[in-house]
DNA sequence: ATCTATACCGGTATTACTATCGGTGCATGG
DNA sequence: CCATGCACCGATAGTAATACCGGTATAGAT
């Protein structure tokens, strides 16, 4: 009742942060990237894998700016989906 | 031990997130743009005052985009200053 | 003077985030 | 075969964020 749980839109966009944040990792070692940017590394690994639905922006500020990720390129993919695929390849098949 | 408490940094960070936000609302009532932006007044009022040192990022991207922030430019006025001031107006020109 | 709207504040309740620890799987190189 | 490094997972611990509920103050309008 003062701390409403999560809501189902709200894990889902979690995850569709996640899924942003570690296509953009690509090859480099989650250890490192999470160390660099100043988190833990199991805090990565929980946002990464869609655990964590609302982190705190300056993780998330220090995480996108290790990645060279735009906080606003971030928010626009992961709150404007209308019902696009953020997966892999947003205009591939149809 | 295990979720830190917030640092001195953190906390000075804090208050300067919440005074970008409140410069950027302006007139604007701050229920108008809590409600509007989905957030409760209250959370609003806080983060304005500086009692919450590291809201969550969706929350921080409504309130921005209610705003018409960029959450790039607002990272960076935030995390910047290393001892500067962030109080008025640090660089006018350019 | 009363009413209304806005803002500020302290206290409270509940969930969520952050981080450490121990154990597991998988690949690579010795 | 065994050691090393990276990733994943569950459980645990503790602080912090979010939201609601009063009460208070100020300014404007009726």
């Amino acid at each position: 009742m003062v701390r409403l749980p999560l809501t189902p839109d709200e894990i889902a966009r979690g995850e569709r942060l996640g899924a942003v944040l570690r296509r953009a990792r690509g090859e480099r070692p989650l250890l490192r990237v999470a160390l660099d940017a100043g988190v833990s590394p199991e805090t990565l690994r929980k946002i990464e894998s869609g655990r964590v639905a609302t982190p705190s922006f300056p993780t998330i500020a220090a995480i996108a700016a290790e990645l060279g990720l735009s906080l606003d390129e971030v928010w626009a993919q992961i709150s404007g989906p209308t019902a696009d695929a953020a997966a892999d390849g947003p205009r591939l098949a149809s």
